[in-house]
DNA sequence: CGTGCGTGGTTGAATGTTCAACCAGTTGTC
DNA sequence: GACAACTGGTTGAACATTCAACCACGCACG
């Protein structure tokens, strides 16, 4: 694991110096546990269930919604993702039984995302390995303290983001 | 198969309880964040530099090896990416001169990727956007203990990774 | 030696994502 | 009420990633 990481000789003078040493080991314990995070919850997925961690994090929008539907739009917003990208994922869980799409009504130009009585029982299997995925490799590795300062930080990061993006 | 649950009471019955509603709502900020953090930053890439995001951090990786040079396993584990990916992705900045495939000497299966020039050039151009960006989507929006807090945290997160994925 | 197995890396096809162009419907304005 | 600008969503091609099959080399053991 190259974290080899020092001033004393040439191969740093390339990286300007901008946080200083503590810093730089704590930005790099963040890079690497998310992606190792994502990367270890979506194996779960991949080996016990039938849908991806992105399909199983959309049917969780729409279980959480009103009539288990969502707009496109707010589907693709809730869960941070292009419109298009909602699209095409919705187009193959739509293939595949999963949800199925309807008129907004009262907006013509609107499409709802409804999930399906197959998609929900797809969901609530899958829900338990995801569930044991996330205690397992988050959750239970920390204390009650650390989760939740993990959470507020994340807070505060995710709404600097969104007003930027809104901006 | 029309079996209509409850739709319209508890939105939430679907989802098993699994975490108590201050805890998910954690959970909640710490997806949302780390999604909205990395769409931020990588936006950033797109508008004002050469290279995205993922090639930056390999930029980065061999900027700190000893003659910017890593073999293409070593690559793989510190990115924590597929052997393949990373084999596609420098094939493609191979192509835009940013690095260069030589072998490993000693042994003749492995294969070393070497930064050229023109890429430490890229490397340097790219990084003050990069650096201004994680500041102030994170580092400035948070305090210094705080962003102590999600260091450690995630640190903690990356070994329970690290160590199921190598048992 | 030789055979078998593990490692390092590549390949190409299937799959998923982005990007830009587009269509249809809505809203505002004059 | 007509026209421009905006919103919601889709499309298809370009691009990126994964998956499984594969090749070449190294290592161990008979």
């Amino acid at each position: 694991m190259t974290t080899q990481h020092s001033d004393r000789t040439a191969p740093h003078e390339d990286k300007p110096r901008w946080l200083d040493a503590d810093q730089q080991q704590l930005w790099r314990a963040y890079l690497e546990g998310t992606v190792r995070f994502v990367e270890a919850v979506s194996r779960e997925h991949e080996e016990r269930s039938a849908v991806s961690l992105n399909e199983y994090e959309l049917l969780v929008r729409l279980s959480e919604s009103p009539g288990r539907t969502l707009r496109m739009s707010a589907l693709a917003e809730g869960l941070a993702r292009s419109r298009s990208r909602v699209t095409h994922t919705v187009a193959r869980m739509e293939a595949r039984g999963l949800v199925r799409r309807s008129a907004t009504d009262g907006d013509r130009r609107g499409v709802d995302c409804v999930m399906t009585e197959e998609g929900h029982r797809t969901l609530v299997e899958a829900a338990p390995a995801h569930v044991a995925a996330v205690r397992r490799f988050m959750v239970d590795v920390l204390t009650p303290e650390q989760f939740q300062a993990l959470g507020e930080a994340m807070a505060s990061v995710a709404r600097a983001c969104r007003e930027d993006h809104e901006i």
